[in-house]
DNA sequence: ATTATAAACGAACACCTGTTCGGTGTCAAA
DNA sequence: TTTGACACCGAACAGGTGTTCGTTTATAAT
């Protein structure tokens, strides 16, 4: 059987078990709980099942260690299980100022926000700020949001970003479109004209803006 | 030691211990994991301040079944530690329509969104809707935006609703205020006015407003 | 009918795991 | 000094848990 193929009734069942356990008493099943719950009476055959769904990716199995057995990201998903990930929190993100330049060496952070897996996607590199001001207007951001950023230098066309202009001293959060010698920034709300930059030199991409998020008053 | 007493050096390195076992590996440690880590030889003396701690409620144990610790949910939030919750997109929010009205009864749902139970705060009657179109733009709401919503026909003067205007037939998104015979909506974006509803049989609350998510294409 | 494969069966084993029980050491209060 | 509370120790026990090994059953292909 590859990995290719689909999941017998059995495996499902034995995923949704595992799911379920973990959910309800925060720990995961036996092998002899999963037989009991898929109807099986014999542990060898829950482990022959187990060993399928390691080899096709997923769980993950610690070898000789009781109730050994975690979902994988992969199996995850497959339930719609999501595991959390906590994201420093590392400053403000303002018009009159850069934004905090994220070292991901630091093993002690502060302040963080815990979100789910499921709805950051690539975690990489992510960091969160949260947005001061009403200076942001033009892109739909408002006083007191978070801002879910990922540390990179450079954008493609299209993606929004936090732009850095140096000769205003502003930062500003827009779509970056290289267009031949100059850029053109587009703000979100759709109503509003873009900026152009004649000198991209002016242009400093301190990050990429993945997600939004504003709990309300 | 009473429950309100400070939790001792050690007791905080057992949670902790506890914690970080459980994201590592997806399995609680056992007592002679946690001896190890927090420098305990006797997994006695380690039972003897998981008792502690369960009886102060910040775990919770299955006796005699191996591995049966669970963090409490004033654990986890002690430990910044989140759980997951999932919330059903019951469709979408549009300005020329009425939002979906929620059955909580239904068991049976279809689309969901996991999130950590920390930015949800109080998770009672929540459900989620998709934003189409750009009419929401006043309320700093995008075209693709998840909006969190809690189910209630009336709130509270500066709370954010969704609003059915009976005489326009239109959905809106602001806040609130209930002025002797009239209300005031309010746009979350503060550079625009607000409107005024004369006669208040014309709006109709929907919900809440929650929370706005953005996944940032 | 035969063969191969997958998926189950069951018994037994090794060792992991929580628990019991009796004890020691430290500290503070009387 | 004595007492009590707390927090640890260690040995041993009971039973829980994963694993091994050989067997049986069902199904599909030849």
């Amino acid at each position: 059987m590859s990995a290719w193929e689909p999941l017998t009734e059995r495996q499902q069942r034995i995923l949704a078990c595992i799911r379920d356990f973990l959910r309800e008493r925060g720990y995961p099943p036996t092998v002899r709980d999963i037989g009991r719950e898929v109807g099986i009476s014999s542990p060898s055959a829950v482990k022959y099942q187990l060993e399928q769904l390691e080899q096709r990716g997923f769980i993950e199995r610690d070898p000789r260690s009781s109730r050994g057995i975690r979902l994988s990201a992969s199996g995850a998903r497959l339930l719609g299980s999501d595991d959390v990930v906590s994201i420093p929190i590392l400053g403000i993100i303002a018009a009159g100022e850069p934004i905090p330049v994220p070292d991901f060496s630091l093993r002690d952070v502060g302040d963080t926000i815990e979100l789910t897996r499921g709805i950051l996607g690539d975690i990489r590199d992510l960091y969160a700020l949260r947005v001061q001001g009403d200076s942001m207007i033009d892109a739909l951001i408002h006083d007191g949001d978070i801002v879910i950023m990922r540390h990179t230098r450079q954008v493609e066309n299209g993606e929004m970003a936090a732009v850095w202009l140096r000769d205003r001293g502003e930062t500003t959060l827009k779509r970056v479109y290289w267009e031949g010698g100059r850029v053109r920034l587009q703000p979100a709300n759709p109503t509003m004209s873009p900026i152009y930059i004649d000198d991209p030199r002016q242009v400093e991409i301190q990050g990429k803006v993945m997600m939004v998020i504003r709990q309300v008053r």
